[in-house]
DNA sequence: TTTGAGTTTTGATGTAAGTCAAATGTGTAA
DNA sequence: TTACACATTTGACTTACATCAAAACTCAAA
């Protein structure tokens, strides 16, 4: 993990409507620079933080992609999220002082380390940014809150019709298609995200395919229909 | 839901080292007691909040016992968490100012309502409070992440032990028995909350009983071997 | 104390997804 | 280019849990 010089300050940065809150003069802007300490390079493959790691710092993403992950004794894994740029991992530490969780680079990746205390002071100092650090942790819980009703309720197809519109409304928010993106993860890691086999999860995208909802060729997807898949999500209200 | 005028403060309150920050000297505590605007009775069966309301509040249990449950348009519905004294509900909220689950009490309850806005101003002027409440989002952050592993990953018989011992961890928490106590949900709602169905709930009580870990008998639970319980969820650490 | 609605238990049967296994495809290092 | 490791797909078979159904239990209202 490289650490390196800070190049571009938050108040240059064309990710600083995803990670900030808005509406700030200059001088305030240049103020919250300072919530960011460091910036560091994760290889894929390596972790930013892992379960056990004492806690310091919120990680904003700058690019690349990381899931976040728990295991039981037993080396179970259960991936918890995927998170892309413009958004934050980390919070799972701040309850104990140190990570429950792993952190890994899904591709090669470029980070922004706020350290905590950073956060704390500067939200004290500013009530909107104190409202958007209690707004990403809401959002967090109500993100958990979603993927236990897919846990907990929904087949196959729906969890991964839902994971794949979820997917693409946030790149398609970033810049990017909204009907065409490369996988950045294994059958696997889907699987365990949504509560599924890898062999299950092949067997769902290729039945989307046969029936023309979207085109699957390894890890590449395009969405035809989306407005099958939300039908799929939605069984009612469509 | 009836409001009353407070009767007992924060300072004064028996549940306050579960629910407030530590370590405050006598008029500190006395400035915290702001925290709180009224207390509300909410009987059993009725709503705290629903999806949909506006967000104003957080809300302390202080006495009774919740739970917190999401719904799909379809009408499926899944339980995300219990909760009971000293714990705080409504964090749902923050991120779009409405709550998106529903609060129903499941016994005859008495709650503590913080507005939010006090919670946010009292935290700027006190660190410890700013970190107690970054704390309690944390922790559940955690909390979901520790039931996506048990829906993602375990079998039925892990789910129930897990959420036998959790529960019975968090009684003994607040000085009851360590062995013994009263379900105050339904079989469907737990199933609801571990992902399975009311009749594999009840097959996996009546299991647990016939192999003498626990006793039950409808709502009570008496659990003989809570050692065979933590065998049953981590199969190979024990 | 009877009635009836709701909850829990238990049994018989069905099925979505898991498991096991083999074939195919992909990327990379020699 | 070949060789190898790894990811993905697909098929055949198994299983844990769901579904359907009925009986037993609990509690509150009449």
């Amino acid at each position: 993990m490289l650490t390196e010089t800070i190049k571009v300050a938050c108040s240059n940065c064309n990710l600083r409507e995803l990670c900030m809150p808005m509406g700030f003069d200059k001088t305030e802007m240049q103020r919250l620079d300072e919530v960011v300490a460091t910036r560091v390079k994760v290889k894929q493959g390596n972790n930013l933080f892992c379960h056990g790691d004492p806690f310091t710092s919120l990680y904003a993403i700058r690019t690349g992609f990381f899931k976040t992950c728990v295991s039981t004794e037993d080396g179970r894994e259960q991936v918890t999220g995927f998170q892309m740029a413009g958004e934050i991992v980390g919070l799972d530490g701040i309850v104990n002082d140190q990570h429950t969780c792993n952190a890994v680079a899904l591709e090669d990746a470029d980070v922004c380390v706020m350290p905590f205390a950073n956060v704390e002071d500067l939200s004290r100092e500013f009530p909107v940014l104190q409202r958007h650090v209690h707004k990403l942790m809401s959002r967090e819980i109500v993100r958990e809150n979603s993927i236990l009703m897919l846990l907990g309720n929904m087949r196959a197809e729906e969890r991964l019709a839902a994971f794949l519109l979820n997917l693409v409304q946030r790149l398609h928010a970033r810049g990017f298609s909204q009907s065409e993106f490369i996988l950045r993860m294994s059958r696997e890691e889907i699987g365990s995200y949504l509560g599924m086999k890898l062999e299950t999860v092949s067997r769902t995208f290729s039945k989307f395919s046969e029936e023309g909802i979207i085109e699957v060729k390894q890890r590449y997807v395009h969405i035809l229909e989306p407005d099958t898949l939300k039908k799929i999500c939605n069984p009612t209200t469509c």
